[in-house]
RNA sequence: GGCCCGUUGGUCAAGCGGUUAAGACGACGGCCUCUCACGCCGUAAACAGGAGUUCGAUUCUCCUACGGGUCACCA
């Protein structure tokens, strides 16, 4: 029976979930419940200079919107905590220690004056390792004056480390290219090199997933397994998300590329189904299957390791956008309703059928945040141009509207039943009798009634939605202009 | 700059030695139509370049170019 595959995703609190790091939270739930596995929640919280004030909460609620449950971490706790690092500060040192005694780290007093000195030069020389070698004898003499100190990993000076990746493959570096990491701060905190390590261990994490800026950081930790005698995890990287600027230039995927937290785009109007499932084909293809919809359900279903992919992925907005106007369009009427409402309110609080509204959104939407635009014009008639009454396609003109709206406003002012199809069918009727294409009478009547161009439904709809007397005073208004 | 990784249409991508090189978004055109949207139909658009290996390379190897990542008392 093969072991149980534990995931887990570890984020720093920073106040808000970046998109890349939302969908590194949905890899690695998938890697483990695609295998039947269990997935834990851990706060990386040890730079105690970027503490957020509320920041563990959009984690949380961000999960919890998304569908992501967790096995183990904050609030359900489990076998393995605490799993706020913060919370653990007491167990790292001990294991700092155990390198220290077996070789493979050191005390290091340098100070931040002289590692800044160091770094004057061309940058990318790193740390030039004076404390590596200080006799017993002084490290205790500066322990005991009290000198502030780190403990930094040592590593080997010769050979290469190797891994395997299990998406990008086997991953080689020359230890030469491996600098002395801090284990240990001089605030006693661990760094997230060291941090993570240990509990990844002590948590029984089976496979580490991340994102792949942490490809070329890996052998350190390896060696860290290596030195402690820990069996290696199970690396799986992922190809990073990118965005695309107004220059064209793409890179790592961030706030100059547009709304990238998981909260702006909800803000927005994007439903997290949607997101989640176009940023689950950042990177993941299914293998079987032409389908681009998918559930959290489906997903744990199609995933796989393997078909993930190593390229980077450019963040397509517009693609998100149809996603999230495909997923609309599936809502049943009630749900989409209840989340419309608030904008209607909002933008048409006088118009009484506002399920009516609705439900001619319901198609033309893609976004919550664009309903607004498209029917202020409801709750106000808006100056509008003359020259919107002409239209090629159906021949008309301001005077030839003019004559229409001569014709159609008594027909109207006689109407009882005043429903859309009622109305429609008046207004055709009129149009033969007058012998014009009935096209040519909505057009006059929708553009009086609206006073935009283009509207989401017809001519009859609208009137319907803004029942008889306000119908009749805007028809009115628009003939007096003509 | 060193090191690591990547490179199929504008974007996401299938492909895993022999294909007319899928599909989706977007773009464009058409149909439908009470404007728009929905829906339906269609068009344009790609294997970065060069050497190999092979009967045969988008697929394998190497080099070049380009792109990205990484070199913190941040994660």
């Amino acid at each position: 029976m093969a072991k149980t595959v534990v995931t887990r995703f570890a984020p720093s609190p920073t106040g808000y979930m970046h998109i890349g790091n939302l969908r590194t939270a949905l890899y690695s739930y998938l890697i483990a419940k695609c295998q039947d596995g269990k997935f834990i929640l851990r706060i990386e919280d040890t730079d105690q200079e970027r503490l957020v004030e509320g920041a563990v909460d959009v984690i949380l609620n961000t999960l919890k919107q998304t569908g992501l449950s967790y096995d183990e971490g904050p609030v359900v706790g489990g076998d393995h905590g605490p799993y706020i690092q913060s919370e653990r500060k007491g167990i790292y040192m001990k294991y700092a220690q155990q390198l220290i005694e077996s070789g493979h780290a050191y005390y290091c007093f340098c100070t931040p004056e002289r590692l800044a000195a160091i770094k004057e030069g061309d940058g990318f020389g790193g740390y030039d390792r004076h404390c590596r070698d200080l006799s017993k004898e002084q490290v205790e003499a500066n322990l005991a004056a009290g000198m502030p100190y780190v403990i930094r990993q040592k590593m080997p000076l010769e050979g290469t480390t190797a891994y395997k990746d299990e998406v990008f493959g086997e991953i080689s570096m020359e230890n030469s290219q491996l600098q002395d990491q801090i284990l240990i701060k001089a605030d006693g905190y661990p760094t997230y090199n060291f941090a993570h390590v240990v509990d990844d261990h002590l948590m029984e994490v089976t496979h580490v997933v991340r994102g792949s800026e942490y490809l070329t950081s890996t052998p350190k930790y390896v060696l860290l397994y290596d030195a402690f005698g820990w069996e290696r995890p199970v690396y799986c990287h992922l190809p990073l998300l990118m965005g695309k600027d107004a220059e064209g230039n793409v890179s790592k995927l961030s706030k100059r590329h547009g709304a990238v937290s998981f909260q702006d785009l909800v803000e927005k109007g994007y439903l997290p189904e949607a997101i989640i499932n176009y940023i689950a084909l950042l990177g993941w293809c299914p293998k079987e299957t032409n389908e681009e919809f998918f559930t959290l359900d489906s997903l744990k279903e199609q995933f796989s390791i393997a078909a993930i992919n190593k390229s980077p992925s450019v963040f397509d907005y517009d693609k998100l956008l149809w996603f999230n106007g495909e997923y609309i369009k599936k809502m049943d009427f009630d749900a989409f309703g209840e989340k419309a409402m608030p904008y209607l309110e909002q933008t048409i609080p006088n118009v009484e059928n506002k399920k009516a509204v609705a439900a001619l959104l319901q198609s033309r939407v893609a976004v919550f945040s664009e309903i607004p635009e498209k029917i202020g014009f409801l709750a106000k008639l808006p100056e509008y141009d003359v020259s919107l009454y002409t239209n090629k396609k159906n021949k008309t003109t301001p005077e030839s509207c003019a004559a229409i709206l001569d014709a159609a406003i008594p027909v109207l002012e006689q109407c009882e039943d005043w429903s859309s199809p009622a109305l429609f069918e008046e207004l055709k009727a009129l149009a033969e009798k007058e012998g014009v294409k009935s096209g040519a009478v909505m057009w006059a009547v929708r553009i009086a009634v609206a006073g935009v161009s283009v509207t989401p439904g017809g001519a009859t709809e609208l009137m319907e939605i803004l029942g008889k007397e306000e119908s009749l005073a805007r028809l009115k208004a628009g003939r007096a202009k003509l």
